[in-house]
Formats: C-alpha cells, structure tokens, sequence
DNA sequence: TGCTATACTTACCGGTCGGTATAGTCATGA
DNA sequence: TCATGACTATACCGACCGGTAAGTATAGCA
C-alpha cells in the first residue's frame, strides 16, 4: 500500500470514528505512518483530503446508480434498483457510510458540510431525474421532483441507519418494503 | 437577559451553524459579551455547557410528548399525537432541530455524540414504550420495538430535514402521511 | 462592621492546530 | 555520469485551543 492510500485509509477511519474537526492532520500521519509534508504534497489541505476521500469512495455508488437505472423499467423498479445499489455500498462501506451520513447532516457552515455539499447533490439531482422521467408516465406527480427525491433518500438513509446501529438487516425483503413504503406515501 | 442565557443563546447559535468541533469558547464568550471565566463559573467545561443547552431545550420537547400520550387512544392516534409534537417543536426551535439532528448523526466516539447520547436514548426508549403498550392490543408486532422505534423517528427527522431545507412545511396533512406511512410499512 | 458567597475580570498556562521552508533521498531517463 | 523531478524528513511558524490562577466588585447576612 503506498502512501496516498495509507494516508486516505487512516483519514477515512479516523474521520468516520471522531468526526472531520476532531481529527487533526498529526494524528492522521501518524496513523498512516507518514510525515506531514507528505500527507500536503498529495492533498494540498486538509480540506482537499477531504474530497479525495469523498470522490474516491463515492465514485462506486454513483457508478452503481447509474448501472441501476440504465435498464429500463418503470417507476417501482428502478427505484427498486436504487434502493439495492444503496443498501449493497452501505454494507460493504459502513465505515464511509457512516462518515457521509454525518456530512449529510452536519452544520451548513461548516468546512465540512462545504466539501460533502456537491456529492449530496449530486444524489438529490440524481434521484430528482428518475422522478422526472417517471412523471411523463404519472401526471399527479409533477412540480414535486424536489421533495419526492429527499423524502426518498431520507428513507433509504433511515434504513441504513437503523442498520449501521445494528436493528435491522438491508436484506431484500427491507428493499421491498421501503419502495412500497415510499410509493404509498406518494400515491394517498 | 443575565450571562448563563446570553452564553446559551449564543453557543445555540453557533453549535447549529459551524458545528460543536468547530466552535471555540473564545467565540462563544465573545458574541455573548462576557469573558471565558465566566462561561466555566457557570458551566464547568465547554461539554457541560452543550449538556445545558440541550437540556434546557429539550424539556420542552419532552413535557410535549409526554402529553400527546397520556390522553388514551389507539396507536395510529398516539402516533399522530407524537408526529405532531415533533413538528411543533421543530417549526418553533429549527436552530436547535438543526443542531440536534447533527449531534445524532455525529461519529459515535465524537464528544458532541457523547454528550447527545442520553438525550438521544430518551426520545428512542419513550418511542419503544408507545410500542410496547400498543403490542397489547397488536400481537404481530412483537419483538420488534426497537426497529419500529428507529423506523418512526427515522421518518420523523427525515420530514423535519425536509423542512428545514425548505422542501416541505410540516401541516396535518404532512403528519396524517407520516402515520400512514408508517403504519403501512409495518403491516404489509 | 466584618464575613462570606456569588459573579465576574485580567492575564496566562501548556499544548495542538493547519500549514510550510528547507534540505535532502532516490529512481528514472538522457 | 549527471540532471531531473517525484517524494519525504526535520524543524519550525503564528494562531488558536480548552482551561485556570489570582484577584476584584457587589450584595446579603451576622
């Protein structure tokens, strides 16, 4: 393992266990077994090993999205899709996982909420598209894009929580329930 | 407004916009107007000072939610009656929503989380306990209290989020969806 | 009048923060 | 053989961190 990788591994276990701020660029060299200088000549800031670590580690799920949604289907499928593609990442990356949903909710001014910001969105318009694409076969679903994508994420978001913590498993069946559980929401 | 208030408004505000990590005492005791001492005659350490603040806030939440459900009535009705008190204290409070939802999602072994953790206990096992009480008059729903619980504050915070973002206003129709929702999701 | 507790100040502590200037080391290609 | 550029170590910067020692003003009480 070379150094970068080192360095991105020790700084996404730290961060996930301790939080973004409370985790200062010594202790995350000195887990990675590097200097500092080194930990700069790769990432320029602290800041920028933030978002390499974000972009390192988001680049499979939004691969896995895309894959998700590409073949066609209607509405409850590919959300279906989504769903599966969230739970699979969030299984086999607790660690980040539990890292972006802090992110996610962290205060809006903070450095960190700053770099997270752009890969939230990037879910949101994601997600906003499938519903917009869906409104042309369901016309009573029009003008909510917005709300529908963050009701949705939320909801997915909740499971994996619950999961993260150890009271429940993302297994099919869950999968099942939330697109049921959404749609229903939705639909009166 | 005497200095213990003044100290708490301004740690309220700037723990929900920058993040507890972020904020130094040096900064709070200066948009308070009084000097670091007196914040440490008061609250003892910057931690015993988070923990005053969400005591302090969080009283009122749950005076309220202990009224929604001392009047009898079914589960869906409890629910609603919860639901309601959620949203009633997040529309009246969203600085403090802001900063407690952060403080839930925050990295487990964060000094914030810790603070957070009992506050954050209490709202799951007073969830667990309307559960509870409803398996008496349900029998398929036991064993799955604390799933249930997560699962409803999950759908909760997920709607408040919304609204804080400005996605959603939180009506009755937005707290009769929740219910139903929910309901929907753990009955098939 | 003298004592004590509360409320608050100025000035300072050791330590850590994010970040960097400088001086190399070392493999590669000419 | 030598130059180049990627990489890394030592040592350091000013700023800020959470926290405190020591002292003062005030008010209630004996």
């Amino acid at each position: 393992m070379d150094n970068q990788t080192k360095i991105l591994s020790s700084a996404l276990e730290l961060f996930a266990q301790h939080g973004y701020d409370a985790v200062g660029v010594q202790r995350i060299v000195a887990a990675a077994e590097v200097t500092k200088p080194t930990l700069y000549h790769y990432f320029g800031s602290k800041k920028g090993l933030l978002l390499a670590l974000l972009e390192s580690r988001f680049s499979d799920l939004f691969q896995a999205l895309e894959e998700a949604t590409a073949r066609h289907g209607d509405l409850p499928e590919r959300l279906s899709g989504v769903v599966s593609a969230y739970f699979y990442f969030a299984k086999k990356n607790p660690d980040f996982y539990r890292l972006q949903l802090s992110l996610w909710f962290a205060p809006a001014q903070s450095e960190a909420f700053g770099a997270a910001l752009g890969f939230s969105l990037r879910q949101q318009e994601f997600l906003e598209k499938v519903f917009v694409d869906a409104a042309g076969q369901n016309k009573n679903m029009e003008g909510q894009h917005q709300a529908y994508a963050a009701t949705f994420l939320g909801m997915t978001n909740t499971y994996i929580g619950i999961f993260l913590n150890g009271f429940a498993e993302l297994n099919q069946s869950l999968i099942d329930r939330t697109v049921r559980q959404f749609l229903y929401g939705i639909f009166r």
